[in-house]
DNA sequence: TATAATTTTTAGGCTTGTCTAAAAATAGGG
DNA sequence: CCCTATTTTTAGACAAGCCTAAAAATTATA
């Protein structure tokens, strides 16, 4: 059975916002995540359950069944294999990614797909830290923890980030907090929940908004 | 102004059957060639006549407008590209790239295409032999002519074919008619148009079919 | 040149994915 | 526990691209 453009959009947002919140899913949320209305979510909704990839029940939320989870997974390799290759192979920077890989996850083909990895020498995580499943579906994510949620003093790498958006990523490489820095935290204002790190010998201070997108593994 | 993915199949295949025809393109052409019926090719070349990528008055065929062609230069320019893309990369074999080329030309990116052109390192022809636009659109095309046309005693190299079904191209492969071969003519058999060429000290008779769809230089 | 055959267009309908407006269900506060 | 606010669903519409059946235009033939 086939699952259009628009499902596997559908599957993938499913996908992300119940890792990120874990449960189910509201219609909402969706609808905020991919910016239709709730009315064309509650539509869609139906055709998904019809094809039994996720678990719906009216006014309940949904959680994707294990056959919705591999296609999400299978999008999700699509896109950070895509992301790789622009970034290793036709130097783009990490923040210009996101929307052409956006557009080339749909492109169906196993054998494409799997040459690419074996191109790309079997990448194990995407210019963003993310981690790449391999060709059974297999994700091996990495326990990470956000920089506003590490104590003063501790230490860690910089190893994934929770935001992709352009803006983001360009305020990470302006600041010089990019993927593999070492970072210590000096001190956390309890006010405004700022944390003021310590990066390549530079002392600087983060918001508490950018504290909660950036990820470290200790 | 924006092309979906479906205007630009049309005008890919208006381009082609311009070019091979030379003089309009009937409605029939199109639905045989896209696989639709007439009647949508009539509603569908409307509105591409209203957004002025098409010459059209009603039954009497269309051409391409500048822009239009434009269009569809860019189109296969990506085409050819990612054609490239599959084989020298990706090791992908000539008869496997067609229908992946179809999916990837629709990504909408000009800057990846460039990038893509330069990291193949500006190639002037696909797998099969045609010519690749360059980024201004411009194609240089060469003086072909098909085995078909060729005289007895004759001498040439294979430089493209006319036809890119995967039964076509396994056939060349297997047979040894694969692209920079140089070639002779030994004989024309006039009852069915069979030619008998010379490739590699090997003599072999081809069909007028396949004469018909072999592109030689001389 | 009139009629037959073919090609092309029109008319009306279907599906996918979207929308707005209104109704129904759920959740929260007093 | 009832009433209000919020969330979700239903109902009805619309655009894009496709279809079938029938009408109109063109081309071919006798």
């Amino acid at each position: 059975m086939t699952t259009s453009f628009t499902e596997e959009n559908y599957l993938k947002t499913i996908y992300h916002l119940n890792t990120d919140e874990n449960g189910t899913v509201s219609t909402n949320a969706i609808s905020e995540s991919l910016h239709t209305k709730a009315a064309s979510v509650t539509d869609m909704l139906k055709k998904l359950a019809d094809k039994e990839l996720i678990n719906y029940a009216k006014y309940q939320g949904v959680t994707l069944t294990e056959i919705g989870k591999q296609k999400a997974i299978t999008i999700i390799r699509k896109h950070r294999l895509w992301e790789v290759f622009l970034v290793d192979k036709l130097s783009f920077k990490w923040d210009e990614v996101h929307d052409l890989a956006e557009e080339l996850e749909h492109i169906n083909s196993e054998i494409l797909i799997n040459r690419l990895d074996e191109f790309l020498n079997f990448p194990e995580k995407d210019p963003h830290g993310d981690p790449i499943p391999d060709k059974n579906g297999i994700l091996k994510s990495q326990e990470l923890i956000t920089v506003a949620k590490m104590n003063i003093g501790e230490h860690g790498k910089i190893s994934g980030v929770r935001e992709h958006s352009k803006d983001f990523l360009q305020y990470l490489e302006k600041t010089g907090l990019t993927l593999g820095c070492e970072i210590h935290i000096i001190d956390k204002i309890t006010f405004d929940g700022a944390v003021v790190v310590g990066i390549n010998q530079i002392e600087q201070t983060i918001s508490r908004e950018v504290a909660k997108n950036i990820l470290i593994s200790l």
